[in-house]
DNA sequence: GCCAACGTTGGC
DNA sequence: GCCAACGTTGGC
């Protein structure tokens, strides 16, 4: 059953260990790996087709690009104790105009992200008038 | 490389 | 159940 309206989401990964351009180039991977509560929490409210931003953390500190939910929350198969989830996600374009945290900073619309004050977790909700506001910034449609 | 923030662990 | 110690994340 497919939702009117989706929700928007915000992933960090440190380039050096998976980057967007892993993502472009594998097409579609497993999201895993995820050991906190609440990003587990996020991502277990992820359905198909929710949009992703995709963040670079340590190297870049920018929105790269936009990804999409593939395939909906399952246990984690790289798990070897705990309830955890994973979920699958594929690019869907590159920003055309990365966003750095500076950027995002100085946005009034933006300084409520969870990417300013929650700096550690790593799997967070995005509103809509984040993401459109982010999306306007990278010159960039969704 | 440093260190602040913060989540987790474990002793009591 | 508290809280100190510890490990990790991530900005600077």
């Amino acid at each position: 059953m497919l939702r009117m309206t989706l929700r928007h989401w915000l992933v960090k990964s440190e380039p050096s260990s998976y980057s967007w351009e892993d993502l472009v180039k594998d097409q579609r991977t497993s999201w895993d790996g995820v050991r906190n509560f609440e990003a587990r929490n996020n991502l277990r409210r992820m359905t198909q087709g929710d949009r992703v931003l995709f963040y670079h953390s340590n190297q870049g500190k920018q929105i790269v690009g936009l990804a999409q939910v593939v395939k909906e929350p399952y246990a984690d198969p790289k798990a070897r104790d705990g309830d955890w989830s994973a979920v699958d996600l594929a690019p869907v374009k590159p920003l055309k105009v990365p966003v750095g945290l500076a950027t995002i900073q100085g946005e009034p619309l933006l300084a409520k992200m969870s990417l300013l004050k929650r700096s550690r977790l790593s799997v967070q909700p995005v509103s809509d008038v984040e993401f459109r506001r982010i999306l306007e910034l990278a010159q960039t449609k969704a």
